[in-house]
DNA sequence: CTGAAAGCGCTTACAG
DNA sequence: CTGAAAGCGCTTACAG
């Protein structure tokens, strides 16, 4: 069937170990023309060796597992593909897994990555569960954590995003543009997204000496209709704003909707500033300002820090003291091309 | 490090061939106790095979590779979902590849999979090229198409769609409702989708013994804009019609978007119908009745198809005769809660 | 019912 | 500069 080294050796009249030594390169004491007369034989052949075989005495598969609750949840093929991008740029491939946010699925991933000998792990930890599996704390290889935080002795590095500061940006933003009346439509306060951008929105007011009024934060979900909703609440209410810093794109949908539905104009009227920017949200409301997350650097990072530990002897893995943590910016991005006559005199 | 079988295999007082038979369950020659012992050990160490070793000798490595233009293009992240969910029941774990529809890449990622010893590829194919690339040809492990179609030796398995039995269906629907004068606004007819969605659309007029009326026809882009654009030119020309047929939910978004803009009612003055049945299309226009593309199936089936072509030995793999070509149908996803007052007469 | 041995396809000291 | 040999961690006939 497949052909081997053994077979290359032989046809070339050479010994495998000196196949073995041209194919990887490790050919510095080869002649030129041993070599040569092996690539040749090589190329006729049109031979592949089987890594399979080799990582076996290397101990190197060069198999990254990369471990989401859903790919099709669009927050993650992003990740993905800057893991992928950096992976294929390293030499290495990735087996994805969708846990569904399961725990059991999780640890049924984990053991099957554990088996096939990856070489390391990138997850996004089922934020359901108070603890680490222990099957992650027993788990041999490096454990990169993405998006979601978590303390573990196993973990050798973290790739998180600055909610907080994104929030901050966002709302300065709106300041700046001349807007002093800010509401945060936040999503459940339970989610650790809803409280970080909180934070980062009092902060961002607290900055700017805006007075923080508890009755412009409003939590729902991270829905159209909640966003609908929302601005009926303040306008009901008779509350008095000039702008909406929103939980997420669709809340900033929802919103962007019910305002105009009023009669305001955006942004001339009332800002509102979505969180995450998908794609949705740019097709839908082609002026909306948003938050960038840094989807595609979270996994490109992730990979990165992986394979920067894996050049390192596997002794050396799991040190405590060699966790690194990464926070990754986000970034706004502006497409009103409507000038707002609020803005600020320079 | 990592512990084998052989010292399972020492503490246990057995042979290696013994636990080697307990762990994959081909044990029913071996006594009661000595299982246990066995198992015991096993769990009081956690030892996990290294299933790498298993392969190089099973010649199975349980590996699939899945390789796709873009995870980050909504389409296909449920086609890897369908896949991964199926390889995981079978036991197989999903290397997944973003090619960005370049044949080099593509040629690269094959080469890496053969290298990995992948037992089979799953591929969406660059729509791009006109020849299966010659390492695709070479490839010695099943191949299964999906979404695109493509005539080649290697290939052992295809995983289409009826887009023409899709458009059939749409227009069928809009016929049902008693609309009668259906315009298509199409994407680029150079796109197989296009040409595919064409056919059924006429199909289905001459089915229901409408005339096909060429002016109502037109080709654009999948973009929201030529939705809005195309209805402009159907007004402007003041083309006599009571219902679109949009080449995809973009396109309908901005025809629905346009329509309002000019005082129709939906479904009641004019009906519109999309195609795809992305997530946008449902946010947008929560109304909108849409064609669903089994995207999660297309996965589901073409793993299915290669785990049966896997359980077969490796010998009669690529057997032309052996050729399996499934053709999913689309769904229509009826979400118009106000009814049409069009509706045809039982 | 269990074990000794060969072998999967490679890489890597080590000798020469 | 190149080859013989050991070994990576398993599975699978084959003996007994």
């Amino acid at each position: 069937m497949k052909i081997t080294i053994k077979e290359i050796a032989k046809e070339a009249n050479v010994s495998i170990a000196t196949v073995s030594m041209v194919i990887n390169k490790k050919d510095q004491n080869i002649t030129e023309v041993t070599r040569n007369r092996v690539l040749e034989v090589v190329k006729k052949y049109n031979y592949i060796p089987n890594a399979m075989a080799g990582s076996l005495v290397t101990q190197r598969t060069h198999i990254i597992g990369l471990v989401l609750p859903d790919i099709t949840n669009p927050f993650f093929p992003g990740i993905a593909r800057g893991a992928e991008d950096k992976a294929n740029e390293k030499g290495y491939s990735i087996i994805f897994c969708n846990t569904d946010d399961k725990l059991e699925v999780q640890e049924k991933y984990i053991e099957s990555l554990t088996k096939k000998m990856a070489d390391g792990i990138i997850i996004a930890h089922s934020s359901s569960s108070e603890k680490m599996p222990e099957i992650l704390e027993r788990c041999k290889v490096p454990i990169i954590l993405i998006d979601r935080d978590f303390d573990s002795e196993s973990i050798c590095g973290k790739v998180l995003v600055n909610n907080s500061k994104g929030a901050h940006m966002a709302v300065s933003y709106l300041v700046e543009q001349g807007y002093k009346k800010i509401s945060y439509l936040s999503g459940p306060l339970k989610t650790r997204t809803a409280y970080e951008r909180l934070e980062g929105y009092k902060k961002a007011l607290w900055d700017n000496e805006i007075q923080f009024d508890e009755k412009l934060v409003k939590f729902g979900e991270y829905k159209i209709e909640w966003g609908q909703k929302g601005v009926k609440e303040l306008l009901e209410e008779q509350e008095d704003f000039d702008a909406i810093f929103c939980g997420n794109d669709l809340i900033a949908i929802g919103a962007m909707k019910e305002l105009k539905k009023k009669g305001y104009r955006i942004p001339e009227d009332i800002g509102v500033m979505g969180y995450d920017d998908i794609y949705i949200a740019s097709l839908v409301e082609p002026s909306l300002t948003t938050v960038r997350q840094p989807n595609y650097q979270m996994g490109y990072k992730a990979m990165e820090l992986l394979e920067e530990r894996l050049k390192k002897a596997p002794g050396s893995y799991n040190a405590p003291s060699e966790m690194k943590t990464i926070t990754l910016d986000t970034e706004i991005i502006v497409r009103n091309s409507v000038k707002t006559n609020k803005k600020v005199k320079p």
